[in-house]
DNA sequence: AAATATAATACAATCGATTGTACCAATAAT
DNA sequence: ATTATTGGTACAATCGATTGTATTATATTT
């Protein structure tokens, strides 16, 4: 029940814990034949080091923090995956935790991280953090911090795994235009968060490249939700004419928005083109399946955890607001194959 | 940078350390007035309790370790989320880790986990996990265990937060048969695996109670892959005459079937009647939508989570292979409504 | 064999917070 | 005024492992 102590290995083999710990680490201070007592004692009493006081005495966790707004989102839980996965194997722990879009839980559960003395955090913050105050004490406090999707600007001393979202929004709103739409409506969130505000850029840029108006009033703010979708489907069909086509800043709007003119008896493509980003499993099931923006979960979270593991192992040279663009991938699929 | 101690505290208001530390304890030893000059030196110290030294000393983690084969399924997901959310409000951090089905993997994650020092380990094992000796490790060094959907048996001193999976097995046969099946498929996995062994007694005393024989030759185990479904539904539809129902252990291997199906121009529900199981959210939206038995991940991490909380608060009462079974919910959607 | 070098181990401080016991003051009781 | 009580602090040990320095035992050199 109660656990073995290197204490006790040392007092059974009468000799000094010291000598226990350097053997039980592999120092070349031990003799190999002490290195094996100390190993089968070890292994006798059941022994398992206690990394609480192995972290304490060297002032660190060997675990790393990771942020999420929602851990059971198809794209967190893969970008987790990729962390985790890349942190195993380099022995580290990981902490999950979800700010659930809350900016006072986020600031508290950084608060935490750091009295747990993580090694660094890996953060994508909610839709609604300005104030960065939480986040400039973490690298204030030494603590290293890489940002993965959404992020904020800024701020130095970071890293950063980011999917290119200007020029993701700029391929899904050209590709609509080369399927003939001429009227593109564009759903997003609030712009004072980065990426939408490059999907916005996006979609603003094809449409100058090829001429056409930019209109306010084809932009629709909410929380890009499915409901928030279908409603504004709803709103584009009753009040606006000639709209065909839709940029959905992510895929749920879009689905949301498919529902409805399918419901409607609107033909997608035909009638209204859509193309949403994220590529959500979901899209790819549905019918029409959606065209959308693939951004690899797993990869941008093997990406962001190594960016951390490589400041470990060589210093500053590498977060230093260190950039990683992934280009975005467009993913063709019915919702706006008009040809 | 470097971060501030108790230590430090109390040398700047020149009492002891063990009075700061009762004073940020906010214990009933301390007077008012010292904890307010306490708390504000703190504060303008910017000193966060170090979690390590605190945790070392009470040989407590704070922390609950979770296991899961693999994070980015949307069941894993969801349990993963409800069980931070509990967590979260009674204070406790989450250290997730994946077994990727590996049970190597899964030994070394314990030990790592029990290394930690975490007060508890949530788990839903490999498909391969036999040998336990990992799992009983566990409680003999006094770190309670709890299973959420797939567990072992045999292993007393855990507490259980199941699906029934026998009652889920046995009402979607049901339903299949009062849809008119008359000879339905199971897809399933080792059934050495207790879920999906229950999943199949389910199936198969539904079989009995409308005396419907039951004929090993229908029952095809394999990893309830995707692509297993698709494999399977061929050979099916070769080999095997007159099949008008499936039912599959899990929604991926029905959407397998539902492809090929689909694809062969064999109607579902007409000709082939399919039920899955796990209500994955690809099982909403697809066309014809599939029926199957949700099981709510957030509502089982949940109550998983409350279990573990129990135990802390009242003891041994909780935990002695106390089991939580929930019911199943049946969803009937297109893919087997016949009437 | 003596002197030096080196390998192996022991000693002791330390990481930062917690906590039982000891102490001193101020108050209450006699 | 003296003793008993108790509220508020200080002292010191402790959690378990790590690590710089000191010491002893062995090996090498002269």
């Amino acid at each position: 029940m109660k656990k073995a102590t290197i204490h006790e290995i040392a007092k059974a083999l009468n000799i000094d814990s010291s000598t226990v710990s350097r053997a039980l680490n592999d120092s070349d201070r031990v003799r190999a034949k002490t290195k094996k007592r100390v190993l089968d004692k070890a292994r006798e009493l059941g022994y398992t080091r206690n990394l609480l006081a192995s972290n304490l005495r060297r002032n660190k966790s060997n675990t790393i923090g990771v942020v999420v707004p929602r851990i059971s989102r198809y794209f967190f839980s893969s970008t987790i995956a990729g962390i985790e996965e890349m942190a195993y194997q380099a022995g580290y722990n990981v902490i999950i935790c979800q700010s659930l879009e809350e900016v006072l839980r986020e600031q508290k559960i950084i608060r935490n991280l750091m009295a747990n003395r993580v090694v660094g955090i890996l953060i994508s913050v909610t839709m609604q953090t300005r104030d960065t105050a939480h986040l400039t004490e973490c690298f204030e406090n030494g603590t290293p911090l890489v940002f993965f999707d959404r992020h904020v600007t800024g701020i130095k001393q970071t890293g950063k795994v980011l999917l290119d979202d200007v020029r993701g929004g700029f391929e899904a709103t050209e590709h609509l235009i080369h399927q003939g739409c001429k009227k593109i409506v564009h759903f997003t969130a609030p712009l004072e968060v980065e990426i939408y505000k490059n999907r916005h850029e996006g979609y603003r840029s094809a449409l100058a490249k090829y001429d056409l108006p930019y209109d306010e009033n084809l932009v629709f703010v909410s929380t890009l939700l499915k409901e928030d979708g279908y409603r504004l489907a709803g709103k584009i069909v009753e009040e606006l004419d000639g709209v065909d086509g839709i940029f959905s800043a992510n895929d749920f709007a879009a689905l949301g928005a498919l529902n409805y003119l399918k419901k409607s008896g609107i033909r997608v493509p035909g009638d209204i083109a859509i193309v949403g980003f994220s590529n959500e499993p979901t899209s790819a099931v549905i019918e029409p399946s959606l065209t959308t923006v693939d951004q690899s979960g797993t990869e941008i979270g093997r990406l962001a955890c190594n960016l951390l593991l490589d400041y470990f192992e060589n210093g500053n040279t590498l977060i230093n607001d260190k950039t990683i663009m992934i280009p975005p991938k467009l993913i063709v699929r019915e919702s706006s194959k008009r040809y």
